[in-house]
DNA sequence: ATTGCATATCGTCGATGTACGATATGTAAA
DNA sequence: TTTACATATCGTACATCGACGATATGCAAT
């Protein structure tokens, strides 16, 4: 998905014509934005890591993962920027997290599907 | 994401030094491919739309979305080949509908994370 | 057969994803 | 401070997405 993909707006969302449909869309973006976190196998493994090991893990994730460093590291940003995972500096490692709440919104999204 | 992107396997899934773990991968592999299907805001409301009107809908998608028909076309195609939208020629109309089975697997897979 | 409508596909463009190696950054220990 | 390690970022290459207009396809009515 283009995270920030510009779309060109050929109906006005709010206009006299009909009912806003703007919550519809905010929510259908931030349904998007989550799914999108976890629709690359890597980052579901990733995310099924960090939720089994409530412990959280930091370099241990590339060791369970066959991709370079440098692409799990890259797979970890999208997820911190989802919101969905979370990273704390500790020492010279770095401990990463599941964020719950984000969490239970994607799941409570895909639920009220 | 890559739809059929080759992961490069610099550890093999079953070998003698651990537990298999391809079972999990395709999991992963099924869970990154339906939450592709709605990691884009256009997708997740036309799954919407076809969840509200149970009648499927064909041209209707376009009117509602503010995106040329040809876009829609191809979300269409994305949606059908994830399964979560089953398309029937109904004349010169093509009629679409949700797979209640894929759209409970996806709420399944997300719930069991 | 031809016309007309609905839908799919094609071709193109710019933007982004995914992967890697190489390098930079940052922290703790020596 | 220097060394060593863990992680992030950079630069690159290739593939794919997402958007559009234009065109092809398919079906039904004339």
């Amino acid at each position: 998905m283009a995270k920030q993909s510009v779309v060109k707006m050929k109906k006005p969302c709010c206009d006299d014509t009909g009912p806003c449909r703007l919550p519809a869309d905010r929510s259908a973006e931030q349904m998007a934005a989550l799914a999108w976190a976890i629709a690359h196998p890597a980052r579901v493994r990733i995310v099924r890591l960090l939720i089994s090991r409530n412990t959280c893990v930091c370099g241990e994730i590339v060791d369970e993962m066959p991709l370079a460093q440098s692409t799990v590291s890259q797979h970890l940003k999208i997820l911190k920027e989802s919101g969905l995972v979370q990273g704390e500096v500790d020492g010279p490692k770095v401990c990463y997290c599941i964020n719950p709440e984000k969490l239970a919104m994607l799941k409570a999204l895909v639920a009220s599907l």
